[in-house]
RNA sequence: GGGGAUAUAGCUCAAUUGGGAGAGCGCCGGCUUUGCAAGCCGGAGGUUACCGGUUCGAUCCCGGUUAUCUCCA
């Protein structure tokens, strides 16, 4: 193949992003390289990272591991996520939150001069690209490579630029690992593109020299607080953007002008109307919504779900940029579910996962922009309410305070207030508000400061857990705490941590509560109760409990978990793993877990699912479960690698920590998972398996609660008791009980219609009786009496009296439960005018009964703690009334 | 992990210093009208999230729990 200038690719063949990922692969094949596919977004071996930023992530632990690994060299296509310059995304063409990493690595193997060669021969014979125009940069001091460059290449030595560590030391990605030295190509776009300022060359911000490639050359690996140490496995790893790539390729001017982005910001396009799209903020904002819902597609498709935390809150941030730009857009309706579509149709052929989880994905995304909207709507009430106070108040500021409240506790973004505050006349206090956000982070941080445990009190601290195969061992007391603090010994009596040199506690952890049990002397005698057991952060298991005897490090004990609660615990863990699978064949495979508690008494699994599970389906998982108890599968665990792990189909939990070494457990061969808790040796220990309940936890995000063994057992003695007596008090057989209450239901809905109308009667009755022995006060009827109703029955009459007609003043009164006084008081609408209130009349009846009443000028209520007095008080309400009508 | 807010009918939300739990939509029944949209009347539906406290009396005040929203880390 010969070289060919980018310009004139247009007109032959053009390279689709498509084609750009094969014929890099293909390329490192010939090479000697295996493909690998790109490990997730969302690393769940390495909790440094909330997301994978770079293409060498997943072999970080090849370039620092001492013995031996699986291969020395590999390439991939690695799917990215950045969130850390969002600002940045849309103004240039740089910046991307998601983009895709070509790269080949080599781990102890090769070194500088073939990766620079191969990607010399890559850029020119496979790409096309014009060799005059390509430049590229090395290290300031890195001679070697330059030198390549030169001899080997033949690269002139004016298009060879050397700079400093800001440019040309790479890494490490996510603070610690693997770094070095590095050497970028770079291709010059013409005189045209530059900023046209005299020192404009390689390293300048303007687009002329375009960057694609960088070969670093990781050969130091630098810790936590950044001291650096020489690489074991020394080697490279090379990161080419496939954006950048297909910009420079397809010979378009930004990255957003190829194949990767066209159609979706085409997309997005449609549902714009009377702004223009193809220049300025209505371009920019086309770009940003592009840009981010591949993101989001990419990252819920793994499973990742927008949230309140950790990666979910970097989700729904970018969630909400692209939708205010779209608001900007004046987009009303939700759209970026589209968009979203928009997406897995460009990326499906490359990724054909992404039509599987085509629905989950869009349906979230759909939930997410309604979610927003509301939280809209809800801030738009708020800011409304403010803006009325300060035009009240006859300010024309809005406090810092208020611009604070706006964003930190409804979410609605700052930029709108300010826009929509200015809109209507208003200024804004943004250093008021930079001051109430500066106070928040303060706050944040000092809570993460003070609550680390001193956890470098158990440095050199050994113990082996040996729970897997006993519940009972002799061992020795290796440290001791007390108050947070390490004591060589613990009184009786003391609260304190043990920590033993084997334990069979099992420690809380993957969801597992941690053991209780005992530790006795060789004599047998108590001296410790083992209350719960946690873990340290090196993974040590920590006894907390309370000394029953004189307790010192150095002692041997005999350690004895409580056996009964282990065993339910066994059954109920490996119970959740049956569920977990049987949810998955009952709902589909995008079901994972999203948490889980296994206790002694009952066990919960979260699992992301958008809707609420059908009882037929709830059924579905119970049967499936009892039946793979029922075949008594036996229990298999294994240690092995993760990569192994992963090739068997075992299931790994996203964001979860795996070292080097995993354990997998088999259920037979319905289920594999990565776990370290304990289980039955076979299913049929397990007993019955009952799903007692199924609730939302979050949005996307199911819960169902189930017991097992002893508690199922006790659950369907208990169920079928309640049955057997619900069945003897009705009379029934059981199976006649819904029947039996239907019937009865009926019967009770008729007689309370009749008794209500009864009722009715009655009260007519009794307000006509009360109306006739009325005494009159001048015109008014005033009416006062004790009554053996209740106080529902009480109001009631109230009502009927005072719309009688006349004038009338009625205060009824009774023993309420609990031996106090009730008193209601009402007054007609027409002596309103003439002073007396039933408020007033209330409080004062209520006085002489040891209470207090009010209400409103024609109904009020009271109570007193004295119902002896009740007719006493009562009698006194004619001469209340004739007072106040005289006396006003 | 920390701060703030919210929790009332199936849904969206009211309830003025603590004093009778409501509206709109939806649902059920009836009527009227009709090309459709609808209109009129009636009805069912509530442990005011949960637990405790103050009070004669708590949807309202206080404390705790849980859940959701939201910001920071």
């Amino acid at each position: 193949m010969c070289p060919m200038p980018a310009e004139t690719m247009g007109k032959k063949k053009k390279l689709t992003s498509d084609d750009l990922r094969q014929l890099f692969l293909e390329f490192f094949r010939e090479k000697g390289h295996p493909i690998l596919p790109g490990s997730p977004l969302a690393p769940h071996d390495d909790p440094t990272l909330l997301f994978n930023t770079a293409g060498m992530v997943q072999f970080k632990p090849y370039y620092v591991a001492r013995g031996p690994i699986p291969y020395r060299r590999a390439a991939t296509v690695q799917p990215c996520l950045r969130a850390s310059d969002l600002e940045s995304v849309g103004v240039t063409s740089r910046h991307h939150t998601f983009f895709e990493m070509l790269g080949n690595f080599s781990f102890g193997d090769y070194f500088k001069e073939e990766a620079i060669l191969w990607a010399w021969e890559f850029s020119v014979d496979r790409l096309g690209l014009d060799p005059e125009r390509i430049w590229v940069s090395v290290f300031e001091d890195d001679d070697e490579a330059a030198e390549i460059w030169e001899k080997k290449v033949g690269l002139d030595p004016g298009r060879i630029v050397r700079l400093g560590a800001k440019d040309n030391f790479w890494g490490p990605a996510g603070g610690s690992g693997p770094c070095g030295p590095c050497s970028e190509l770079y291709l010059d776009t013409g005189e045209k593109n530059g900023c046209g300022s005299a020192g404009c060359a390689v390293g300048c911000d303007c687009d002329r020299y375009l960057e694609y490639w960088n070969l670093v050359f990781p050969q130091y690996d630098q810790a936590v607080g950044g001291e650096r140490s020489p690489l074991a496995n020394r080697g490279i790893d090379t990161g080419m953007g496939l954006e950048r790539l297909s910009q420079i390729v397809q010979a378009v001017p930004t990255n957003y002008d190829t194949d990767l982005f066209v159609p979706i910001i085409e997309t997005v396009r449609r549902f714009v109307s009377g702004v223009d799209t193809t220049a300025g903020e209505g371009l920019a904002a086309c770009r940003v919504i592009a840009d981010h819902m591949r993101a989001l597609v990419f990252a819920v498709h793994e499973g990742v779900m927008p949230g309140n935390d950790g990666r979910g809150y970097v989700l729904r941030r970018i969630a909400r940029r692209a939708l205010l730009r779209a608001n900007r857009l004046g987009i009303a309706e939700p759209m970026l579910h589209v968009v979203a579509d928009a997406v897995i149709d460009r990326m499906k052929s490359a990724y054909p996962g992404l039509e599987e989880t085509r629905e989950r994905v869009t349906g979230t995304i759909r939930a997410e922009e309604e979610s927003f909207r509301h939280t809209l709507d809800q801030g738009l009430d708020h800011l409304r309410e403010v803006l009325d106070r300060c035009e009240r108040e006859s300010t024309k500021t809005v406090s810092g305070a208020d611009l604070f409240r706006l964003y930190d506790t409804y979410g609605f973004p700052l930029e709108l207030t300010v826009e929509l505050a200015e809109a209507k006349g208003f200024v804004v206090d943004s250093d008021g508000f930079e001051a109430a956000m500066a106070e928040q982070r303060k706050r944040s941080r000092w809570s993460v400061e003070t609550d680390s445990p001193a956890e470098e009190d158990l440095d050199g601290v050994r113990s082996e857990f040996v729970g897997y195969e006993t519940e009972e061992c002799v061992t020795d007391v290796v440290a001791l705490l007390h108050e947070g603090k390490r004591v060589d010994a613990l009184a009786a009596g003391d609260e304190g941590i043990v920590v033993v040199g084997r334990s069979p506690f099992y420690g809380e952890s993957g969801g597992q509560v941690g053991d209780t049990g005992a530790l006795y002397s060789e004599g047998g005698e108590l001296l410790f109760d083992v209350k719960d057991t946690g873990r340290s952060s090196g993974d040590l298991p920590l006894l907390k409990g309370k000394a029953r005897g004189a307790l010192r490090v150095g002692e041997t004990v005999r350690a004895a978990v409580d056996r009964g609660r282990r065993g339910d615990i066994r059954r109920n863990h490996t119970a959740t793993h049956l569920a977990h699978r049987a949810l998955r064949e009952v709902l589909g495979d995008h079901v994972h877990q999203a948490g889980s508690l296994v206790a002694p008494d009952r066990l919960r699994f979260d699992f992301v699912h958008h809707a609420r599970m059908a009882a037929e389906e709830l059924r579905r998982v119970e049967r499936i479960v009892n039946g793979n108890i029922l075949d008594d599968l036996p229990l298999e665990t294994r240690i092995t690698t993760f990569e192994e792990a992963r090739k068997t189909g075992a299931m790994a939990l996203f964001g979860e920590k795996y070292g080097e070494n995993v354990r997998m457990v088999s259920v037979g061969d319905v289920s594999r998972e990565l776990c370290g808790g304990t289980h039955v040796s076979r299913t049929g220990e397990i007993g019955p398996f009952l799903i007692v309940s199924e609730s939302a936890v979050g949005s996307g995000i199911r819960r169902i609660e189930a017991i097992t063994g002893r508690d199922a057992l006790k659950r369907i003695e208990s169920d079928r008791s309640f049955l057997a007596e619900a069945a003897e008090r009705l009379r029934v057989a059981p199976a006649d009980v819904v029947d039996r209450i239907d019937a009865l239901q009926g019967k009770i809905e008729r007689l309370e219609r009749e008794l209500a109308k009864a009722r009715k009667s009655v009260a007519g009755d009794v307000a006509n009786e009360l109306l006739d022995g009325a005494e009159l006060v001048d015109d008014i009827r005033v009416i006062a009496a004790l009554l053996e109703e209740d106080p529902a029955t009480l109001k009631g009459l109230i009502d009927k009296l005072r719309a009688g007609g006349g004038a009338v003043v009625a205060v009824l009164g009774t023993r309420s439960a609990g031996g106090k006084a009730f008193l209601v008081a009402g007054v007609s609408d027409n002596l309103v005018g003439r002073g007396i209130r039933a408020g007033d009349l209330a409080g004062d009846v209520a006085a002489k009964i040891g209470g207090r009443g009010g209400g409103k000028p024609t109904f009020a209520q009271a109570g007193g703690k004295e119902p002896e007095k009740l007719a006493e008080a009562l009698a006194s309400v004619p001469d209340l009334v004739r007072q106040i009508v005289s006396g006003g």
